[in-house]
DNA sequence: CGATACCTTGATTCGTTTCAATAATCGTGG
DNA sequence: CCACGATTATTGAAACGAATCAAGGTATCG
């Protein structure tokens, strides 16, 4: 449909690797605590004692299709993506995976264990990854010295309730269509966050994947894609999406049905009426 | 259809308070770090400085339909409930209202708010309410003094992470009847692990607000509702609810068809087909 | 190059929503 | 206390949307 444009690629290479927190310390990548603040987009810590320097968090690596962690494994330690592409499923109890987030650059992973001391969710890396180890004890025994570590932590599993909580609101009310285009358009925010295209990416996942994440099938994915492609809101050609209406995405409720598409070829759809104000009140995070 | 039993009553009465937290102190409620730990069921501070028995949470009442926080509003609490019955709820763009949870006795409210320091959704009283305020600030400095606290703050946050993430497996996979299932399952067992009986309560919120939780209309709520008492696994008289087959509940994948039901008298519904195992697996808040 | 996984599209079925009408319940004031 | 309107619940019939079943096409990987 269009050219392969250079897309980002989220995987490891030499060259991306310069614009990724770490460094190299006897054969193995490691980041201090102010790096991965900065990867968390947390403020880091003001006071820099001396002391402070000399955390360090070891970085590992995966390949495409490695288990992080898997459901019941005790827990220990959080992750946070410094490169590469994953998803976290939960498996109910016939055996079938839902599919709960996809998690990217600086996002936050295995929180799901703090509780019941025990991962409920799985993470697989749907790319090769580079992640940075963050041992549970080693960081509620820095929010001590760093208060402002400890408030952000809360801060950061606030953003991740918020966000379960607007993930729970579109299972609940949108149609195949708005689900499909909030997919869309979180996706290229998050993209964008990272400095990546917002308007050309690859999807990483399947779409089997994506329906199981916002509640489809995949033929209803397939589809859905389509017509917005048929309308022009968006390219499609395979994984490789391109936004041609973000704020048409950003504000759709539901589609014209087949039928009236075939008579008024114009894209007229119905979407939130004041489509126009500023969208400053839309989660970035889907 | 059965007779109004004795149902659990989250009404404030005096008698009901005396199995409550807290006491009197010129003319208001307070209740103590030891009080407010066990509400939670998380472990109290082991050591108990003389300094920690000073430390009081004022309790503030709220009356049925009153708002306990509205969206937008700056956040400087966190709210335990000591007694009563509320829903939080999301305002979408269009001003639909998405019911988010039913808090009710032990629940922790407000955490939405930590992220961006303003509340992301709105708490409002189904039935008269006691509530313990927790000054985020307050929290966050006992903390430090009390390094158990801290982490049973992780913990619960946790908690409700696991809780959203069910909801949205829920959301993404069950049938209507399956989603009514759990729902009285999950009701079902908060009643028990507050001291009332799990068999016969009360619903307190309409079937709007159930089918608005559960990703439902209101008539598919009541048709489910009703399908389930036919088939004899539930009783049904406006709000009040009878568990008659509580293992079938929480197995329940899909119903037999009207038609189906009509021709088979006999309840034999699509259930997990191992559905003698033990229950330890589920997790007790839908 | 062949096998496998993944994607697209069509036809049909099924479940839920929508629309509509009736009934029961609650709260309130005459 | 009862009548009243308002809210809430039940139930039916029809319309709609997504799932399912099915087949063919396309990328991907050893």
């Amino acid at each position: 449909m269009f050219a392969t444009h250079p897309t980002p690629s989220l995987q490891e290479s030499p060259h991306s690797l310069s614009r990724e927190a770490g460094r190299q310390k006897n054969g193995k990548l490691w980041s201090n605590l102010a790096e991965v603040c900065s990867l968390l987009r947390i403020p880091a810590p003001a006071a820099t004692p001396s002391a402070g320097e000399d955390v360090l968090f070891q970085h590992v690596q995966f390949k495409t299709g490695q288990r992080i962690h898997t459901i019941g494994q005790p827990f220990e330690m959080l992750y946070i993506v410094n490169s590469g592409f994953l998803k976290t499923v939960m498996i109910d109890e016939l055996g079938n995976e839902q599919v709960l987030s996809f998690p990217m650059k600086s996002d936050l992973l295995g929180v799901d264990g703090i509780h019941s001391r025990f991962h409920t969710s799985e993470a697989v890396a749907l790319s090769d990854c580079d992640l940075i180890l963050v041992p549970f004890k080693k960081l509620t025994s820095l929010g001590k010295t760093y208060p402002e570590l400890e408030h952000a932590m809360y801060g950061v599993m606030s953003r991740e309730l918020i966000r379960e909580q607007a993930m729970i609101c579109m299972l609940g009310t949108l149609s195949a269509e708005g689900r499909v285009a909030r997919f869309l358009v979180s996706l290229s925010d998050r993209f964008a966050q990272m400095g990546y295209s917002h308007r050309i990416f690859n999807l990483r996942m399947t779409r089997h994947e994506i329906g199981s994440y916002i509640g489809l099938t995949l033929e209803t994915v397939s589809r859905t894609l389509s017509a917005l492609h048929e309308i022009g809101w968006i390219g499609v050609d395979q994984k490789t999406i391109e936004i041609r209406d973000l704020n048409a995405l950003r504000h759709l409720r539901r589609l014209p049905t087949a039928r009236a598409r075939k008579e008024k070829k114009t894209a007229v759809a119905t979407i939130a009426s004041h489509a126009r104000h500023s969208d400053a009140a839309q989660p970035a995070t889907l």
